[in-house]
RNA sequence: GGCCCCAUCGUCUAGUGGUCAGGACAUCGGAUUUUCGAUCCGACAACGCGGGUUCGAUUCCCGCUGGGGUCACCA
């Protein structure tokens, strides 16, 4: 079952990073063209001048390709069917509108962005849905004119017929719009581009596209789209509507998110494909557990890797009910992508990582960082490994004792902690070889004379060489930190004994 | 408010005209443990309501309720 002429899209504006929603869009696109043989375009929706930022397009394509979503066709690669920028396509909109004015299927309006809004005022106060009443007789290119010499903002209307209109998707099945529900809605701005129902009508026509896959709330929008393609002679793809995706409390998952929770005095939520992978997620765990919402291969499947996806993706198990966006349940599969990635993986995911942040394990080599990794064992995030070694990279003087971590394994009992590191100190310098299972076999055997156990040592060790309570197993942190300065920073912990 | 979509554990979901309604995450309990992770075992937990159709509905139909989307010269 494949089909090579089967063109998908993924159409962002170039407004920011990659938003978690639209990755999921853009991988439903993407498995579809990738189960079924055909090609996946990447087009930038770029008509809203306000709105554009430079940068934007950059990133959309870096955060897509970190998910490993490529496309066949975009703006950077090129292909048969560009311009891959709608920026760079404005004389076939202007064209295609000419075409529809001359045929009397479109039309001028010169009314002011406050004559409209009083009219839906004015609607709204009778309770009424506003309906641009179209003009008859239509207005002429020499109103036109004069409208614009006049100064008047001058758009372009479609003369929507007064039919029934039934969308068919491949998700939510026919869907029927009355005659008359949809109004003369603008296809081109008063600032010279088309308004974003028209691009996108005329790209997926010229592109050749033959499966839409978007969010459901661009199901209202479809009546529209089919209405300029009726008018502009095109076919029409096929439609899929896919699910919202929600935060778990109902709530639209958006940037601004970001920014209340810092008001709020929490840590920003991950929002932005971008944010996660600061946040030290693996792509593929991302890339699995986004296609979980509202898809399922049957079969209490989860795991799965991009190219078994590939393999299960059909339109048919893509459900109707929009989800919500489980925070928990992706960490703790990428808790378990973690787990069950290679050490190569690992280092590559952290280098990944280490790029997009500033970790204080960046400049480590690979021998290094590869020890590291190993030492943390059962992490769930790449920000675990730099709180969890960071400090045992960093200088000396940057070591912070935290108050509450001193309190509990040093000060205690008569500063209990601190007289455990003078007499562990010649233990340490006596060992003869500087690797974990000696450093190990030395303080158990400690222990042992000393009828201590093993967190009565560790803790303060721990608290003394990284300022806190939290590193590796207690070998793997000396191995780590190397004699000299497991040395130095016990001295120093005891000299600063306040 | 008009129009449109949706409805299985708290969440993501599987599933069937007759099932002990399954899995995963979370939660709770226990085990393990030198910290934080992690790991192991166990438990709790759902078919929104009301009518039909049917021998039988969570499953099919209708209504209600609830949730959501959309009503721009934004995409």
């Amino acid at each position: 079952m494949s089909n090579p002429t089967l063109r998908t899209r993924f159409a962002p504006s170039p407004t920011g990073y990659l938003h978690i929603g639209g990755a999921r869009t853009a991988l439903f696109n993407w498995l579809l063209a990738r189960r079924l043989g055909g090609k996946f375009i990447l087009r930038i929706e770029d008509t809203d001048q306000q709105r554009n930022i430079p940068e934007a397009e950059a990133k959309l394509m870096q955060d897509m390709r970190w998910l490993g979503i490529d496309w066949d066709e975009g703006p950077d690669v090129s292909g048969p069917h560009g311009p891959y920028r709608q920026s760079e396509r404005l004389d076939a909109y202007r064209a295609a509108a000419d075409k529809l004015i001359d045929a009397g299927l479109a039309y001028f309006a010169f009314d002011t962005a406050e004559e409209l809004d009083a009219l839906r005022k004015q609607a709204a106060a009778e309770k009424k849905a506003f309906k641009y009443a179209r003009p008859n007789p239509l207005p002429s290119r020499a109103d036109a004119d004069r409208a614009r010499a006049a100064g008047k903002p001058v758009v372009i209307r479609l003369a929507v017929p007064h039919v029934e209109m039934v969308v068919h998707d491949e998700i939510l099945g026919d869907v029927t719009f009355a005659a008359g529900e949809v109004e003369d809605f603008v296809i081109f701005k008063s600032d010279g581009f088309p308004t974003y129902h028209f691009a996108v009508v005329l790209d997926d026509d010229h592109m050749q596209i033959t499966h839409v896959l978007r969010a459901q709330e661009h199901l209202m929008n479809t009546p529209k789209h089919i209405f300029i393609q009726r008018a502009l002679g095109f076919r029409t793809p096929q439609y899929a509507h896919l699910p919202l995706v929600f935060n778990m409390d109902g709530s639209k998952m958006s940037k601004r998110d970001k920014a209340k929770d810092i008001a709020a005095g929490r840590l920003p939520r991950e929002i932005d494909v971008h944010d996660f992978r600061v946040s030290g997620y693996l792509p593929e765990a991302i890339v699995n557990f986004i296609a979980l919402v509202g898809w399922s291969p049957g079969q209490d499947r989860e795991k799965m890797t991009r190219d078994e996806m590939t393999q299960l993706f059909t339109l048919d198990r893509i459900n109707k009910t929009s989800g919500r966006f489980d925070r928990d349940k992706l960490l703790a599969m990428n808790t378990d992508y973690i787990a069950a990635a290679t050490p190569a993986r690992l280092l590559s995911g952290f280098r990944d990582y280490a790029a997009a942040t500033n970790s204080p394990l960046a400049a480590l080599d690979d021998a290094k960082l590869a020890a590291a990794l190993a030492a943390c064992k059962g992490f769930r995030t790449f920000k675990d490994i730099d709180t969890k070694v960071g400090p045992l990279f960093a200088a000396d003087e940057s070591i912070t004792f935290n108050p509450d971590a001193v309190a509990k394994t040093l000060a205690k009992n008569n500063g209990q902690g601190y007289a455990t590191l003078e007499k562990l100190t010649p233990v340490l310098e006596s060992v003869a070889t500087w690797t974990a299972e000696n450093l190990d076999a030395a303080i158990k055997n400690y222990c042992e004379q000393n009828a201590a156990k093993m967190g009565d040592v560790a803790q303060p060790l721990r608290v003394a060489l990284t300022g806190n309570t939290i590193s590796p197993s207690i070998g793997e942190t000396l191995t780590l930190l190397g004699r000299d300065a497991t040395l130095r920073r016990v001295r120093r912990c005891r000299e600063t004994r306040s």
